[in-house]
DNA sequence: GCGGGCCCGATTGTAGACAATAGGCGGGCC
DNA sequence: GGCCCGCCTATTGTCTACAATCGGGCCCGC
């Protein structure tokens, strides 16, 4: 079985894309380590295509590359996170500003479409739910037509997905569905201002509602407590 | 003659910054083809790294990779340039909100070498002069200490003297001395929406000082005719 | 028993060989 | 004479082999 089939030059690419899919999925969990050789093996392509991609992701700050001793999943710090999304919001701003009062028929039909997919897997398919929250976000930078801030948007998206996997709630993202339809009005009516207002109170619910709760469990019983008892251990 | 001579590890990155500081200093102008032997053989490196190399220029968008057509110096269009100057605005504005009132005396006085060292350089060495002036924006946003926001703004602040070595005006940077000093004087103060409002109108006058003569000149005649006069052809 | 240093396996770092592709050149066909 | 087609070369795409490095375990001295 080769997972990866097409044609010279593409390879490197589904290689990338593949890994990281499989990080946005938390299929490879933040911190997991990256060998070369066995990705490679279980890709059916050379270290030399897996360190191409692993380089790649690691400029687009979803695995860190430690000299001499291999690649792992990012696993950044909650202040990176918090940094993280304040850049976001102030380009996800830029995004509402942009757009506020100049979406075609067509794109708010699509804004319209998605928000409906998100609402549809509300409740019973979370890790849908989820990536289509991110994707909402994409959408809109993708509809500005600016190059530069898609990409940044679309890493920072990503990215927010290793924070929310690391440090957030479970059930954190359910309620945004609504948010994203008031934004959709505000850029409709062409009310900037408010779009930005709105935005602003999304990003911020989200890193309040799903990263703050930082009860600084670092004493290490406490984390493996819930460990042990699913293991029977340790009454 | 080994240009690159650190222990090993180092060396890929060596040639990544090698590339680097040639493309911005011009050396590498855009558009220049960047052939993997030729560069391995002139680093004393096998092409390996120099792939390596190329792949993280590209996801900078310093360099454009063409598959199986090799690399080449990036060449933004006048629009991406403009996107660029937008979206660098989104994030210059972060910079300078977090900044004001909270810069250190220490900090305060690095900016203030820093001003003092462009003044220095000013009139009589032109590319010193145009990459302190990109150093100044960078310095700014290090201050931050949020390491995404780092990032970009390093990031867009190198493409952007691409983006001026295309379609800038020579001389255009001369007059931003006193601007970057108008923008630390609103720091110091704490008046962060001026600081904000300098650092628009800052930004605003490279792109239109330098980019809008946009005399839309496809007119291969046009193009050519100074190039003619030059050569004394077609009178 | 304990600490420190050496050896060894696993993994990354780098090079060079081989395969595949693009684009130019020349020959042949109209 | 011009156009199309198939070789040919230069260059990229990918692999495999070899060298360097790290971390862990073992052995030794204390």
């Amino acid at each position: 079985m080769r997972g990866i089939s097409a044609k010279s030059g593409m390879r490197a690419q589904a290689v990338h894309r593949a890994l990281k899919r499989a990080i946005l999925d938390q299929a490879l969990a933040p911190g997991s380590k990256l060998p070369e050789d066995s990705i490679g093996e279980r890709l059916g392509v050379s270290r030399t295509l897996v360190r191409e991609a692993l380089v790649r992701l690691s400029e687009e700050g979803l695995v860190e590359m430690r000299p001499n001793k291999g690649a792992v999943v990012a696993r950044p710090s909650l202040e990176e996170g918090r940094d993280l999304f304040t850049t976001r919001l102030a380009l996800e701003r830029l995004v509402v500003e942009t757009l506020a009062g100049q979406l075609g028929a067509q794109q708010e039909q699509q804004l319209l479409d998605h928000i409906g997919a998100e609402e549809a897997a509300r409740g019973h398919d979370q890790a849908t739910s989820i990536r289509l929250a991110g994707e909402f976000h994409t959408l809109l930078a993708s509809m500005t037509g600016n190059a530069t801030l898609i990409r940044y948007v679309n890493e920072l998206v990503a990215r927010s997905s290793l924070i929310l996997a690391l440090y957030g709630r479970p059930h954190s993202s359910e309620c945004a569905v609504s948010e994203h339809h008031e934004i959709l009005a505000a850029l409709k009516a062409g009310e900037s201002a408010r779009a930005v207002k709105l935005m602003h109170h999304h990003l911020e619910s989200i890193t309040t509602r799903a990263l703050l709760p930082k009860e600084q469990n670092s004493d290490i019983r406490d984390v493996l407590a819930s460990y042990a008892a699913a293991e029977g251990l340790a009454v």
